[in-house]
DNA sequence: ACCATATATGTAAGTCCTGACATATGGTAC
DNA sequence: GTACCATATGTCAGGACTTACATATATGGT
């Protein structure tokens, strides 16, 4: 099996779903470290259909195309089970940032910070976004994210990770544009 | 270009090396956020070889076999001065241990709470190491690392990266311990 | 003599993933 | 009418990466 594979069962142990519906789900990162194209989830959904894994079943729409929604089978619910505890092979960092900033040292000083600013200020947006969301679920979710053994504790947790990533990246990324070019860029504060 | 293409001319703009040199480099990723095996690197540096961005001379040694040293070149430093200060294209983030969160309100809470503690472990221990290696450097590297124009700053800039990379996951991985399983095994405490 | 290890350089098969190509239904805007 | 978009499902070519295969030199151990 496939870690796409289990992400797939992830979502469908917690709802029946079409190839397109888990498509947009892989998009939207929020809450879920990992991401597909509809390229690899259709022929993914055949291999765990053919492994017992995952049934379908066609569902007949008046204004839109037919689709074909997947339901987790005990089997494939056997299979999510056992995968959760048992400790991930450790793949290497791969980050292109920090693989630029381990050249730095040749880059012109205020574009380096440019480009460190920038790439800070994303995270701090996703940041912002994911604060809101954490907002959002500690008001709505109150029980379930104080239930481990209810889904939104665990889309809790995952958005906890994100949380922590996002501050900690923004963090270095702050700290490694000033180092390299100082200035910010207020109104009137030309740098040439 | 790829963007080992990249990690090698980062490597070569620092010192020369060999293809056996720059595995060994990208094996202990400390410093250097990013991997590759030899079977990578000894293509790519053909490649770059044709595309100019390096040289290479044979080697001969007495009491091993030969060796060919690469050389980056003006037309590679200048490929590389070019690329570090382009925002990187944004890649989906994918993380095991993250997914396997997703999913963790179907597992049994003392077990989850294991692989949590033992992988959240393995972060404390790398942090522990580079936190080491932090202390050298900050003790022989004084000037070095204040001045951004060395390349003893920005391997002092990709290690602490490393280091906030590796406190926010061991913090993630207690508090998700802590939440589904609670109790820590001290002593003689046999959770059965 | 034989074996393992470190050094040193390569190739090949297979997997995962991306981006592009491909097709079809029905609604809305012009 | 027609063009575009959202929905819906697929295939295919190619790139990046991993694992395994493959070869060669020299040292040190048994």
């Amino acid at each position: 099996m496939t870690t796409l594979g289990y992400a797939i069962l992830g979502l469908l142990a917690r709802e029946s779903l079409s190839g397109y519906d888990l498509t947009q789900r892989m998009k939207g990162r929020v809450g879920f470290f990992w991401s597909a194209r509809h390229s690899q989830i259709y022929p993914e959904l055949a291999r765990l259909e053919g492994d017992g894994f995952v049934t379908h079943s066609v569902v007949e729409q008046r204004d839109r195309p037919d689709k074909k929604v997947y339901e987790i089978t005990a089997s494939g619910l056997q299979a999510l089970k056992g995968w959760i505890t048992q400790p991930p092979p450790e793949k290497p960092t791969r980050d292109e940032l920090t693989l630029k900033a381990y050249s730095v040292w040749l880059a012109d000083g205020g574009e380096a910070a440019r480009v460190f600013r920038e790439e800070g200020l994303k995270h701090e947006e996703q940041l912002a976004r994911y604060e809101e969301i954490r907002a959002r679920m500690e008001d709505e979710w109150r029980e379930g994210i104080s239930d481990p053994g209810s889904p939104q504790f665990a889309s809790y947790a995952t958005l906890r990770r994100g949380i922590i990533h996002e501050r900690g990246y923004a963090e270095w990324c702050r700290w490694l544009a000033e180092a390299v070019g100082g200035e910010v860029p207020i109104s009137g504060r030309g740098g040439a």
